[in-house]
DNA sequence: GTAATCTACAACCAAATGGTTGTAGATGAA
DNA sequence: TTCATCTACAACCATTTGGTTGTAGATTAC
């Protein structure tokens, strides 16, 4: 596992979900507010099943979850989630920064300033 | 496309390449200094060839970079691309915590168009 | 030279992915 | 009630993915 509170399954589920324009669209649309899935379904030139299908995989990586509202099914962004894939993110950052940086100082200056 | 520099395939790609542990490993791995697929091979309980296709995945996604060495093919991260995605990585960061502004001006170039 | 090693790549396979259509159940509106 | 809307879900299909084995070409070692 990478960081504390995932396990390799959760960023393969995270990173897998990100993978696609449509639905990292939705996850910015939905971090606004709300929005109800068929209202979400008439903004992509897609079947209402296949934005379904991309709100799920979406909601098993933990990245939006959704509530009734009458007959609607409102999709929003899981705010929890999304900070704890905010430290997710930071934390590969640091990984291949400092990892860099250390292949930086192995290398002559020359190598550093090629950049 | 999300940042100047990435079209929405190119993000696809690189999310994708991350969905898997073993990439995600290698990645890692080769950030410190450069090293052969065969013996990159021999620290996973897979075939040769199967790791020779993740580093394939790793390169199409510009995360790392192969230059021969004699018969050997060394594996490395490839630092500026890293450095991209790091801005890529921020980007979303950056997205998803300041929610609470207007989404448009975000993530217009990423939408599909609405009817 | 021959043998061992490293790589490339094709062919194949099972499972997952991303899409479709169709059917059925709830819910709201008239 | 009746009808339209929203959702859930199954079945199906084509393509991709992640793995395998096998073969062949370079390169190094002896």
């Amino acid at each position: 596992m990478v960081v504390d509170e995932f396990t390799d399954a959760d960023v393969d589920a995270i990173f897998r979900a990100l993978a696609d324009s449509t639905r990292r669209d939705i996850v910015t649309r939905v971090m606004n507010d709300g929005i109800s899935v068929s209202r979400l379904a008439s903004r992509y030139e897609m079947s209402f099943a296949a934005v379904q299908k991309h709100v799920a995989v979406l909601q098993a990586a933990g990245l939006v979850s959704k509530h009734r509202s009458g007959r609607e099914q409102i999709v929003r962004g899981d705010v929890t989630t999304i900070h704890r894939i905010q430290e997710l993110l930071s934390y590969f950052e640091d990984v291949w920064r400092k990892r860099a940086l250390r292949m930086g100082d192995v290398l002559n200056d020359d190598n550093r300033e090629n950049r």
